[in-house]
DNA sequence: AAATAAAATTGATTTACATCATGTTTTTTG
DNA sequence: CAAAAAACATGATGTAAATCAATTTTATTT
């Protein structure tokens, strides 16, 4: 039986990353120095599986998904919106090379951090260390939540689920304006662009959603989270 | 493209877990003096979702399986052999409690680390939280590398994946008694017993394995490999 | 603004796997 | 060692969602 918070296909935390916080001013000139800022476009690929790991990525502006490329399936892993690490599983990876690839869902900042400074401040500041911990550990759990959601939900369910992630945790608003193409957002809850397509019309038959174009309107907030909590 | 490493639903690593090796005498008084070692039986849970996290555990000898357990679907999220650490994901949970439960495959002996000894041990030597970072990544990639299995092969590959892994790096051996129920077996691979019946009959058919009760034996592993990279 | 390309939509068909039903072993237990 | 209960096995049927095929709408380029 799952209790407590509701398990989601959605992998964005609420929290604010706030592990910089616990560096002394050496360490964040440390960090500062050896830090380079690069604007992504929308689509661009920030980050490719298989490509040696060199920085520690920190997404200061927009929105990325974070995905295994297979021979043709790819499977998104996680969502991350700004002000939220990335690679962080790299960092003591024995192969040293990414296993999986970011890309920017809308025009994108990053901040690429050498790793190997990262490395080095994680190995002398215990406190910052059980922070990056902390944040690797709600990773985890989120994404064991979206594992589940994956696996087990059924696709008006997941579809449900994303559906109240971007507007709950993304736009916070109940209208909103979707930025993703209908195949990315069926790549996001598993399924293909046609049966994405579908079932949108159908919840918007059922007057769950409102749909114009691009921009989404929830209508039935309760409706949908039950549909989530598998329907 | 999937580059290096095969991707399987197999969770099971082959490094030993070296992290207490960092500790210093006195820590490593405190982590012992902390700690009661409990066997469990085939079968037992171990640890229950949803209840409060009070310690971490390390698997001193047996098989264990953490999973999600939902309204009536239980999806295992990985299998965790002897000479691991369990439950490492509570450390840093802001709820503080177990967001999945651990079973014994086999009968088990599990020590049992009060967290907050475990915690502060983290907060004041960080070679060892750095090694704790490392298991938790090496972790997290496996877990995404079953994440990706369960999600986008197709259920011979799943099957096949997963009988390669009790022989590659659970028995070491081509030759095995399988200690899993066919229910247990198909709960691992994704789907129902029914399915891992009909097709584990045809592996055999196919000559690809044999099977006497719960013995196993690989006949044509490369076949397997085969169809684990999708068949 | 016409031409071209890409994205979105709709319908028909297929399929992998679950579900249901029922029978047969194997294991457990009084 | 019967009896009851799990575990294992097999066939028939159902179905969620993929795939295939074609059309319409929207966006991009010349």
């Amino acid at each position: 039986m799952l209790t407590g918070r509701k398990i989601n296909t959605c992998t964005v935390g609420l929290d604010r990353c706030t592990c910089f916080e616990s560096l002394n001013a050496d360490e964040l000139e440390l960090i500062n120095s050896n830090l380079v800022e690069v604007e992504f476009k929308k689509g661009e690929t920030i980050c490719k599986q298989g490509t040696f790991a060199t920085h520690v990525m920190y997404l200061s502006k927009g929105l990325t998904k974070v995905f295994m490329e297979g021979q043709q399936e790819t499977l998104v892993l996680k969502i991350i919106p700004e002000d939220n690490l990335i690679g962080l599983t790299a960092l003591f990876n024995e192969t040293n090379v990414f296993q999986y690839s970011v890309a920017a869902y809308v025009d994108s900042l990053v901040k690429l951090i050498d790793i190997n400074v990262f490395r080095k401040v994680l190995a002398q500041n215990a406190k910052f260390a059980s922070e990056i911990i902390n944040i690797l550990n709600a990773n985890t759990v989120q994404t064991y939540g979206r594992f589940y959601c994956l696996t087990q939900k059924q696709a008006y369910g997941r579809l449900a689920d994303i559906i109240l992630c971007l507007a709950d945790r993304i736009y916070k608003e109940k209208e909103f304006e979707l930025l993703l193409s209908r195949k990315d957002f069926a790549e996001l809850s598993g399924m293909t662009t046609e049966s994405v397509i579908r079932m949108l019309k159908k919840f918007k038959d059922d007057k769950l959603i409102a749909i114009n174009g691009k921009k989404f309107t929830i209508l039935k907030y309760d409706k949908l989270q039950e549909i989530s909590n598998y329907g």
